[in-house]
Parts: structure tokens; sequence; C-alpha cells
DNA sequence: AGGTTGACCTGGACGC
DNA sequence: TGCGTCCAGGTCAACC
């Protein structure tokens, strides 16, 4: 299921392989559920637009096309099993195709997404200089597009923080008088964007910090903690190409690798790595989530 | 308003 | 073998 390692590295494989083509011709499923907007917007908003860039914002892919020097953003959500995949034109169709943008080069960029969780849609960035636009880092640069410094100017992102870039001040702050157990913070995405089941369960072992902890209960120590796991276990999780449990693949439909790093997540009744104890499983949140209770406190 | 729960989906695992 | 049941969870709507 992907999250936003997963998401990461699928948005920037795609970038690298459809940056500055131009996309000829669009089809769609017809499955309504899968378009917020109607796919009618959604084939002509793209076709004969130019790819500028594609990356992550949250659990969203955002690809920006233009035509006309007009940006238009196309929203890619992919939901539980949904796939963006690069392909050739003679490579067969996967069951659950639910949108095709044919590329002048003849290659296509599928949408696969067999529990049809995901949803595609048009976004018009508003004007107005309302997305600031940042400096390239280190770790973006290679990416090859312009960063958004704050992602709540973004529009359709919501009010969440970027996990990766959050001060500890903010972070601390994000869940003062939170009365939730943490994990269900974690997972909450106006508050933090990209955190989901398998990362929120990591990053709690990882700081030692039991799931079904009130929220607002946690000390600055133990969130400062939890802000330092969960950064350290998203950025190994991009290195290694995210976490393939369900039917993850990246822009090629390569596997992830980060699930043999797993600690807790999906391994009920194995013993902990670090202490032996069996791992134990509970439903927080409407979730299946995993812990150490010897590890956790 | 913060918090919690269930519906949406389908493939795969499991039990009889 | 085959059928039925359950489980996975990101997000949103509805409810408390």
């Amino acid at each position: 299921m992907p999250e936003l390692p997963e998401v990461e590295t699928v948005a920037n494989g795609v970038n690298a392989r459809v940056r500055a083509r131009r996309i000829v011709q669009v089809w769609t499923s017809g499955k309504p559920q899968t378009f917020k907007s109607p796919e009618t917007e959604i084939a002509a908003a793209l076709t004969g637009a130019k790819i500028e860039s594609v990356r992550r914002v949250g659990k969203t892919i955002v690809m920006t096309v233009a035509r006309d020097g007009k940006p238009t953003e196309f929203l890619i959500h992919l939901g539980m099993t949904g796939r963006l995949l690069v392909c050739t034109p003679e490579m067969p169709a996967a069951p659950h195709t639910h949108a095709v943008l044919t590329l002048d080069d003849a290659r296509e960029v599928r949408f696969v997404d067999p529990r049809r969780f995901g949803r595609l849609s048009i976004h018009h960035p508003k004007d107005g200089g309302r997305v600031r636009v940042g400096t390239p880092t280190s770790q973006n640069r290679d990416v090859g597009h312009p960063v958004l410094t704050d992602d709540r100017h973004a529009g359709y992102a919501g009010p969440g923080r970027e996990p990766l870039t959050i001060s500890v001040e903010d972070f601390v702050a994000l869940f003062r008088g939170r009365k939730t157990p943490i994990k269900a913070a974690l997972l909450n995405q106006s508050l933090l964007h990209g955190v989901g089941n398998i990362y929120a369960d990591e990053a709690l072992f990882r700081a030692g910090i039991r799931p079904a902890r009130q929220a607002a209960r946690l000390s600055r120590e133990e969130l400062k903690k939890l802000r330092a796991a969960l950064i350290a276990v998203l950025k190994q999780a991009i290195k290694l190409g995210g976490s393939s449990v369900s039917d993850y693949v990246d822009a090629d439909g390569v596997r992830g690798f980060f699930q043999l790093r797993h600690k807790v997540y999906q391994r009920t009744g194995e013993p902990c790595r670090d202490c032996g104890t069996p791992i134990q499983r509970i439903e927080l949140a409407g979730r299946g989530t995993h812990f150490c209770p010897v590890c956790q406190r």
C-alpha cells in the first residue's frame, strides 16, 4: 500500500522517464469512482499538453502539464492498490487499467488499480503566487522540478505538514491537546502528510512508544524522538524503493525492498528483532497495529 | 470541533 | 476442488 516512500519512488521514477514529453492521446475506463474530475475534463486538459514535471505532495502524485504556456495539474492518488506505470505499447494491458496517457514517443503512462481506492483529478493552480517555490537542495536537486517550501499553500494538499521537513517545534505543536492515540494522530493526514499504517507502526517502534498512548501525554523528548524516528524510517524506505507488501511496484513495475527491514509491521507473533519478545497485534483507529510490548512503553 | 466508525472495493488467504 | 468468509487499508462521510 503506497505511503510517502512508495509515492515518492513512483513520482521520481515517472518524472525521470516522461518529463518534457507531450501527451498525444488519453483513454479512460469509464469507472466513475476512479475519476474525481469528469473524464472528459481530464482528457481535455491533458491531450496535447507537455509534461513539465511529476512530483509527490503528501500521498498524491502531481503531474504538472502545460499547453499554450498555461499550467494544469493532474493529480493521481494511488489509494491502496494503484500503480502508475511507464510502458511500451506492446506490453499487454493489465486488468483494471483505468487510464492510459499515450506519449509522443508512443510510450504509455498507465494507471492500474484493482481495488479502485485510487483517484484521478484535474487541478487548476490559482494564479497570484500562492505557491511558494523554493530552491533545490541536495536531496531533491536530481528530481528536476521546483520545490514547494510550504505545501499547505498548494490548494489540494490540505492543512497537513510534510514529515520530512517539519521542525521539532512544529512537530511537537501538532499533538498538543490531542486526546486520540498517537498512532491515530500519525495517520491523520490533516496533521501530517504521507504517513500510513506501515510507517506509523515502524516509527513508533523505533521511537519506543506504544501506539495506544494518548498523543497529548507524550513528553517533548518522546515527540522529538518520534520525529527523528519517522524521518529516519521514511528516508531509509525511500532509499530502498519503498515497501512491497500488497502489490506495490514502481514506475517500471519493480518491487521495493523496505519490507525486509520491517521490525513490527505484519510480524504478529514473530520475535522482536531487538529483544525476542513476540510482536503483538491490536486494532487501533480501525487499523491493524503492531508493536513490541517490551521495547515500546 | 475533535474523535470515532463504517463504507467503498477486490484479490488473496483460509477453512470446511 | 470449490465455495464462502474474512482481511487488507486510504480517505471521506456520517455520526457521537
